[in-house]
DNA sequence: CGCCAGGTTAGAG
DNA sequence: CTCTAACATGGC
């Protein structure tokens, strides 16, 4: 606890300790409500698609995430309730200002602001979409708030299966990434760009990493230290003004920037219209012989204008 | 062993 | 602008 707190001073003061335990309890809640098109179970299936995966735990239900805000280190855990998203701070109490931003956090991280309806009328009786929004609805997109690791991911996972794509982020985590043990779990924070930027192949190479994959990375790394690119700068502007400030970094082609545009910024109508998993989704869902051109898949894709970004979600899920 | 994987770049036409 | 080779390595 940080700060003066007149309530738990005075408590101190009477000596007591199983209601100052309690009372931190309370203290330290948070609610955020959550829309009628959210779905929890499709949420934590897609949260725990890799055994891998060590930026977030889910254990009965519950969601576990480590984060850096400025200097501090937030643990908190998500308790999914009936119209509600509850989250129960860890170890100590955040700031204010924390607090807050785990709270925007969490609503960007699972896209609660954003209204389905529109989507979900448009492809209501679409002969590919239609039956995937009926099965899996409130299936949101799980985005990725900071660009840095959302860039650094998709570069991980270019050109390679998304097994092997979980098994560098693994190592890559695991030996550049802060950890913290708390309750007989460790957690780990993505690795910070200023570190990242002062590493060399002679680092990623034995990770597995490919010559390619590890120069990208340090140079994305070095491009964020150094300011030259950040979230703030790109935010707001028009996608294909955004798209091309992207590009301009070496490893950032067309596919990882419509990413980043759909993962981070959410752009309703970025996609990656080159990803091998769409094309198959769209193969299997019409039954084509072979994988569609970029041709088709953008003449497809007219027919959910200003919805692609989630006409692609409910591809992928198709998989 | 072969084919593919949530691609990108540089170079040629 | 489009097409192609090279990159590089695990998963199945």
């Amino acid at each position: 606890m940080t700060g003066f707190n007149p309530i738990l001073a005075d408590f101190y003061a009477a000596g007591g300790s199983e209601f100052a335990l309690h009372y931190l309890c309370i203290m330290t809640s948070l609610y955020i409500d959550i829309p009628d098109a959210f779905s929890v179970p499709l949420t934590l299936d897609f949260l725990q698609r890799s055994p891998r995966e060590l930026l977030h735990r889910i254990d009965n239900g519950r969601i576990y995430k480590l984060l850096r805000v400025v200097d501090e280190r937030v643990l908190f855990e998500i308790v999914p309730e009936d119209n509600l998203l509850h989250i129960n701070f860890l170890i100590h109490e955040p700031s204010v200002a924390a607090t807050q931003y785990i709270k925007s956090y969490v609503r960007e991280w699972f896209d609660l602001d954003t209204d389905l309806q529109p989507f979900y009328h448009l492809v209501a009786h679409d002969k590919l979409l239609g039956p995937l929004v009926k099965q899996y609805f409130g299936y949101r997109i799980v985005g990725q708030p900071d660009l840095y690791e959302s860039l650094v991911w998709a570069v991980l996972g270019q050109q390679i299966n998304l097994t092997f794509a979980y098994t560098l982020k693994q190592r890559f985590v695991e030996q550049f990434g802060e950890r913290l043990v708390w309750d007989a779990h460790t957690y780990y924070m993505f690795p910070p760009a200023e570190d990242v930027a002062l590493l060399s192949d002679a680092d990623l190479l034995p990770l597995q990493f490919s010559r390619q994959k590890s120069q990208y990375i340090i140079r994305l790394a070095e491009a964020f230290a150094s300011g030259e690119i950040s979230r703030e700068k790109l935010q707001g502007l028009p996608l294909e003004q955004a798209k091309t400030q992207l590009m301009k970094v070496k490893g950032i082609g067309n596919w990882t920037a419509n990413y980043a545009l759909m993962k981070t910024f959410r752009y309703p109508n970025a996609f990656p219209r080159e990803d091998a998993g769409l094309h198959n989704a769209i193969k299997n869902l019409q039954g084509m012989a072979s994988k569609p051109t970029l041709d088709e898949v953008s003449s497809l894709f007219t027919r959910y204008k200003g919805w692609e970004a989630y006409a692609t979600l409910y591809f992928w899920k198709s998989l």
